[in-house]
DNA sequence: AGCACGCCGACT
DNA sequence: GTCGGCGTGCTC
């Protein structure tokens, strides 16, 4: 008999993380499983906290254990493949249970407790506090909530007290567990009589208004109506439903309605295309890793345009097909409605979205139909990844190579090592898309330790755009001054006069915003963060996105204090007010991700910019993913080579792509487009083979310079930062911290090249100083090995670490 | 992390 | 005797 649980508390450290054994009560035999939540008691004071089961087993030795409380739901959160994952993750990451499993559900899901004290008799001659206890509480009628008795007896071993009165037997305390989403109920109504008694009613006219008579036929066809809709759709008061309760026609009750983020979007039905050579035969290779059920891992390289999406399409049909479940993972901003309709248009309803601009409730809900085998299909971000599909047959991860991949808070993995383990446990296909792969992903591929698949035409003919670099050094030498080349300024001015549309992307390095004084070249920075603030226009103030810290937006320079400072976003205002300036008439619209807020906004501005045919936008890179802009003949790209030698060793690999793709994307329509691409680094690689749209060339160059400087794919590479207020203190540990992984790499047999403590990119922030150590090592086990023992060890010994020791293996942004 | 326990010194 | 402060140790 299985009379014991195995455990896993949450909100613990490392340093107690642990499988905790839990008598199960008889009530509970049986019907407690694996992946159940549970509230347990946990330390000395047996407070009571959320549990995950991970195992259920059989033991005689109970003496020493504790009992389960109760059951949080009654179904299971986590299946047996995410138990699996979970324990995985927790070594992969050096994290906690915990941290793995807040991955795996959908947010808002953990319990919150409020305790109540209850007065239950107050004999006896008390004193000092404890009296204090008894006379507020016997003030408001007994009984109070925990946390407000506790704030007006205002001790500090209140806690004391309380334990003190409960086995003397004279207060209660009780409490009980919320989550902060639930399920969604409507009232609606049902037929209470068998329908050939309601039809002989009609036929004998004892049913009469036609409007009953509606109400009821509606009720024939469909088992539960919402109140709601049957007010909509017959156009009644929801009185009239009583008058049918009460004559013995119907009757109500809350049934639960799922929250769909897409209910009013509507999209249409498509079928299979017929596929091009190319993309039949990626198919039939595809169709056949997962004919055979066996893990496989595969990089479709494919050029933009090549019809990509319609082999995911076919193969996600195969796949549900075969009775399996399939998990495509997109970055975040292309994750639009148009490209959810595209899974939705050929799955219908056995499609679930996951994202984070759902609400709470929507989320939750389209988790439970994935974990509820009630859809196949799951399209999302980053997060999509952990769907609790337990079929799994393949999983998607289109634009493998973005950044938005790899989370930034702990557990800091990356989608697509989460998405090559599960496939590997759950004997599925792992297939990654791009039209510009990583280069990591590519050189495995190369290397012959994944498949590699390309299609390198076209679908629909679309004509490549004719690509322009220009030298800013020679504008500069022949005295232009103005943001845009002669050559970008003629163009723009010559769709101007034709009515055709421009996009002007700022490459800038990061995404942060400044706010400038013009008259000094101040720059307004949190005093906490080595950061600068952010201008929001709700109530003019400005705001640091690390720690919070807010002021009123200021008139006058601190420095300087004159007039002129004020926000440049992202730099587009600027060059928003240089078009405006430079081209008469000419009407600009202008994108910042950071600046627009609200949840259609974004679409919002780009619907504008389309229908109201605006002449030039300007914005940041990314803003025109997963739209097509049929009129767009121009692009201009200002700064191009801004985030080369910045000593991001990914600096190369991300201009190649981001020019790739803004070059591959002009002219979609019947006019052919231009691109106009503006540095001051005409001829690094990057550039050069962007405009050609060659992969390979760039690929070679790249592979390179990683393998002389000793970069990814040919080292592992981990980041440890120390952090705490007294900068001397940090780097004191951070030097200790060092001589310990010396010390680690040497025990376990391995090499590695250990650089700094430098201080970190980001010097500052909440103000603690940070400083950093980056790793390089050739075998990845190894690594992990060493950074857990050493970051285990740093928090094991003293307790109270004002500086506190953070790891991130393989970083993608090293600044 | 959170909490109890133990020891000490301050205050009544 | 009562209360708070702080260091230590443990969590099935
Ligand atoms: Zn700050
Ligand atoms: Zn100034």
């Amino acid at each position: 008999m299985n009379n014991i649980a195995s455990i896993a508390i949450s909100n613990t450290t490392r340093k107690f993380d642990k499988d905790y054994h839990y008598i199960i009560p008889d009530k509970y035999i049986g019907s407690i499983v694996p992946g159940m939540r549970v509230i347990v008691p946990f330390g000395k004071s047996n407070r009571l906290v959320e549990g995950y089961v991970l195992d259920v087993l059989e033991s005689p030795e109970v003496s020493s254990l504790k009992e389960i409380s109760r059951v949080i739901d009654e179904k299971p959160v986590l299946k047996e493949n995410m138990i699996r994952l979970a324990c995985w993750m927790k070594r992969q990451y050096i994290c906690t249970y915990y941290d793995t499993i807040k991955c795996m559900l959908p947010p808002g899901t953990g319990v919150s407790s409020t305790k109540v004290v209850r007065l239950k008799k107050c004999e006896g001659g008390f004193k000092g506090n404890i009296k204090k206890i008894i006379d507020v509480l016997a003030e408001c009628g007994g009984e109070m909530e925990y946390e407000e008795l506790k704030k007006q007896v205002n001790t500090k071993t209140f806690a004391k007290y309380i334990n003190n009165l409960k086995e003397q037997g004279c207060i209660e305390v009780h409490e009980e567990f919320t989550s902060k989403v639930k399920e969604k109920y409507v009232r609606a109504v049902y037929l209470a009589k068998p329908w050939e008694e309601v039809v002989y009613d009609i036929e004998t006219n004892k049913i009469k208004n036609i409007k009953h008579i509606r109400i009821l036929e509606l009720l024939a066809e469909n088992e539960y109506i919402p109140v709601g809709d049957i007010v909509r759709f017959v156009g009644v008061s929801a009185g009239v439903l009583d008058t049918l309760k009460k004559k013995g026609y119907l009757e109500f009750e809350d049934i639960e309605v799922t929250r769909d983020p897409a209910a009013n979007m509507p999209y249409e039905r498509t079928l299979p295309m017929k596929p091009t050579q190319e993309q039949q035969v990626v198919i039939d290779r595809v169709k056949s890793m997962l004919d055979s059920g066996e893990f496989n891992e595969v990089l479709l390289h494919g050029i933009t345009g090549s019809g990509k999406t319609e082999v995911y399409l076919q193969l996600i049909g195969h796949c549900i097909s075969m009775g399996k479940q399939a998990i495509v993972l997109v970055p975040e901003i292309s994750l639009t409605p148009q490209m959810v309709n595209r899974f939705k248009g050929r799955f219908g309803e056995d499609v679930a979205v996951m994202h984070s601009r759902l609400s709470l409730g929507e989320r939750y809900d389209q988790w439970r139909l994935v974990r509820d085998g009630r859809t196949k299909v799951v399209v999302g971000a980053r997060s999509a990844v952990f769907a609790p599909f337990d079929n799994l047959g393949l999983v998607i991860i289109d634009e493998e190579h973005e950044s938005s991949y790899k989370s930034e808070i702990v557990p800091k993995y990356h989608a697509a090592e989460i998405a090559r383990q599960r496939c590997i446990m759950e004997n599925a296909v792992l297939l990654y898309g791009s039209a510009t792969p990583s280069v990591e992903t590519y050189y495995r591929a190369k290397t012959g330790e994944i498949e590699l698949l390309e299609m390198t035409k076209r679908a629909n003919n679309m004509l490549l755009p004719e690509v322009k670099v220009v030298d800013m050094r020679n504008e500069l030498n022949a005295g232009n001054r103005s943001v845009f080349s002669r050559c970008l300024q003629n163009e723009i001015r010559k769709n101007i006069d034709s009515g055709q549309q421009t996009i002007v992307f700022l490459n800038r390095r990061g995404y942060a915003t400044f706010i400038l004084c013009r008259n000094c070249g101040y720059v307004l920075k949190c005093p906490y963060c080595d950061v600068s603030l952010t201008y929001h226009s709700h109530e003019e103030r400005v705001i640091c996105h690390y720690c919070g810290f807010t002021v009123k937006n200021p008139e006058h320079c601190p420095k300087c204090k004159s007039n002129h400072i004020r926000n440049f976003g992202t730099g587009t205002q600027k060059i928003e007010e240089e078009v405006k300036k430079q081209f008469e008439g000419c009407t600009v619209i202008r994108m910042d991700l950071d600046t627009t807020t609200g949840k259609n906004s974004h679409e919002e501005i780009l619907r504008k910019f389309r229908d109201d045919n605006i002449n030039v936008m300007v914005g940041t890179q990314m803003i025109a993913k997963g739209h097509d802009f049929p009129n767009v003949t121009l692009v201009g790209v200002l700064a191009a080579d801004s985030i080369l030698n910045t000593g991001d060793y990914k600096a190369a690999e991300r201009t190649f792509q981001l020019l790739t793709q803004v070059a591959g994307r002009a002219g979609r329509g019947t006019i052919p487009g231009r691109v106009i691409i503006q540095t001051y680094n005409t001829d690094n690689y990057s550039i050069v083979c962007a405009c050609e749209q060659d992969y390979v060339s760039f690929y070679n160059n790249e592979i390179l310079v990683r393998k002389n400087l000793q970069y990814p794919p040919f080292i592992h590479l981990a980041s440890v930062i120390l952090s705490g207020v007294n900068d001397k203190q940090v780097l004191n540990r951070a030097l200790f911290v060092k001589n310990e992984l010396c010390r680690h790499f040497k025990d376990n047999g391995s090499t590695a090249q250990i650089l700094g403590p430098l201080r970190a990119p980001l010097a500052k922030i909440k103000n603690k100083y940070r400083w950093r150590i980056v790793i390089k090592c050739e075998e990845s086990d190894k690594l992990i090995d060493v950074l857990t023992k050493v970051s285990d060890g740093y928090y094991s010994k003293s307790a109270k670490n004002s500086v506190a020791l953070s790891v991130d293996i393989n970083p993608v942004n090293m600044l």
